[in-house]
DNA sequence: GTCCTGCTTGGTAACGTTCACATGCACTTC
DNA sequence: GAAGTGCATGTGAACGTTACCAAGCAGGAC
């Protein structure tokens, strides 16, 4: 900046009014600097700026998801991503593996870099190390789930119902052998769906079955096991609910084709209407996910100060078949048998 | 930092000595101040840091993609940022939309902000604009596609090789009216495939033919149109190349199940085993070309001023049964006749 | 006792920018 | 013609940190 002084012959703060957009410069003045700009191809540092504008921000928020690859969050961060460059900021991510310690690291990272808001997909670890950011103005918005107390905004949706509603399709089918697949228990979505799969199995009168249900599995691999050993029961179960995307992969990788039980997945996914039959999913909207997220946290960094918000947006069963063998007849299906 | 060393009763030196864990202080000193910053809830402030170290870099790298959502995109920018964690580097993200005018913005955001390196996603546009950063030691490479006129390190794939092996695989079968269906021709990676296309016909002594060729297929719906336009003509195709992804999901989509066509698609998609016929298609992995650029950009960081390489992935023909139809037996099918 | 060595600690300035205020000048007002 | 008004520009300090160098002090060698 001292350079572009110097050729256009006048004083810093006169160029950094003029790089600024600021009024009272007089045009001549301005073309001249305008033209010394171009001439050193000088571009404002804006972590300078930033340092001496207090009480501005850095036009820098922070997305924190738990597994950027995934396509859910993936479509989450593009979604956040079009809301901060219209508003003129600029996004750094960070995956956490859902490893509290990573967390720490990545959000450690980015508070230190001054950030102006974080959207956190919290791990199950303690978020105590968020107070002091806080309370420097830091500020803070949870997707996907909520972080114990923290009381923050916070964007999710209607896991329990969802789930519920899901199974609660597969009973009215006929089915009440249900196994239920899913992530780690300590991940609150997977809590959430799987008391909807134990509310739709109490509306109709049925006890949980402890050999039908199965928790932790983290990987496709993993979810095409815990498959074969339902299949191995004595009595196996007619009907599947999947509990996210990942374990709904896995799941239909380890069955014969076209799939011998009933399924309904968590999570849609591309070429789901395209197998047969068709998969029967809930399906949530990341994009409407990430983009509530967003507004709610440019809300706050514009300054509002009111309690936290917490908003629920609604899944959506959508039908295609997966879900709707009868229980009667898949007992008849040749592929049925272990 | 001065609150620390005040509760601490030192200068501000030895707080900055200590919480960059620089030698040189003593122990008992050490942790006065150590129980001091814990005290009062203190983190450094790492941009006013790297204002003053002016040599040393920001730990910041930025990513520039075309489509944060593409699943594509998505898998390399998890990989970038896991070799970039595993360094201490935090991430910047942006999309472009392959919009030269919001690359340049993005850029510019990213620059503005001293990124240590860049990754990019060029667009067809210029890219002078990276000249005076680059000058400045700004780290460039490319991935994906070459800039033109840019001369980074550059991880690309062997997009021509990899379709024209694909439109062998088609006329291998007895296919010789196959349908290019592309994304738009100012796309590198879309002209590479369109002469691997090109070259897999010359090699059997076929011409173009034109009505069989259709570019700038955007979205899912545009290729969905397309495909409804060469399934009207005289003669249609027997067979149908589709060039990236999202082409790929809108010509599915437009088709009866099963597909009366053979197909083979650029980049594998989840779930592409599972349809029926299952989809072959070329597949490069994401992960490894993200991994890849990574560390060619921590190398350059690190100091590397050789020159710029390029390193070139294979892709891999899977063949699992979509494009292993029978050019005879096409015509037969009930479902081919417009 | 003097000098030297080595270690710990502090003072000052600087990174690139902008805030708050001062200055200079042309122009109006009575 | 003196004083006031308004605009364009410059000056010095400051944002939070660290580089550089100096100072203080203890311990050992002579």
């Amino acid at each position: 900046m001292k350079d572009v002084a110097r050729v256009a012959g006048v004083s810093p703060m006169t160029v950094s009014r003029v790089v600024s957009g600021e009024p009272g410069v007089s045009p001549g003045t301005a073309a001249r600097v305008e033209q010394a700009v171009r001439k050193l191809g000088y571009q404002r540092n804006d972590n300078a700026r930033n340092l001496r504008q207090k009480n501005l921000g850095t036009s820098t928020i922070a997305l924190v998801v738990d597994d950027l690859a995934n396509p859910f969050y993936a479509l989450m961060a593009r979604s956040v991503e079009d809301e901060a460059h219209r508003r003129g900021y600029v996004v750094l991510v960070g995956s956490t593996n859902d490893e509290p310690r990573r967390e720490r690291e990545v959000i450690a990272a980015f508070t230190a870099r001054q950030v102006d808001g974080l959207i956190i997909v919290p791990t199950k670890g303690g978020h105590g190390f968020l107070k002091q950011p806080m309370e420097g103005g830091t500020q803070v918005v949870c997707v996907d789930r909520p972080a114990k107390g923290l009381a923050v905004d916070t964007v999710t949706v209607d896991n329990r119902a969802g789930a519920e509603r899901a199974v609660a399709h597969l009973l009215g089918h006929g089915h009440t052998r249900i196994a239920y697949l899913g992530d780690r228990y300590d991940i609150w979505t997977q809590r959430e769906r799987h008391l909807g799969y134990l509310d739709a199995l109490a509306a109709h009168g049925l006890p949980e079955d402890p050999d039908l249900v199965r928790h932790g599995l983290r990987s496709h691999r993993e979810a095409r096991a815990a498959l074969a050993g339902l299949r191995a029961l004595d009595r196996p179960p007619t009907a599947l609910f999947t509990s996210n995307d990942l374990i709904t992969l896995g799941v239909l990788d380890g069955l014969d084709h076209p799939a011998p039980v009933a399924i309904v997945g968590f999570d849609d996914l591309p070429l789901a209407e395209r197998l047969s039959p068709p998969l029967t999913v809930v399906s949530q909207d990341p994009v409407a996910i990430g983009g509530t997220a967003a507004n709610l946290l440019f809300a706050r960094i514009g300054g509002d100060r009111s309690a936290p918000r917490s908003v629920v947006l609604l899944t959506r069963l959508l039908v295609r078949g997966s879900g709707e063998f009868r229980a009667e007849t898949t007992t008849e299906h040749p592929g049925h048998q272990r």
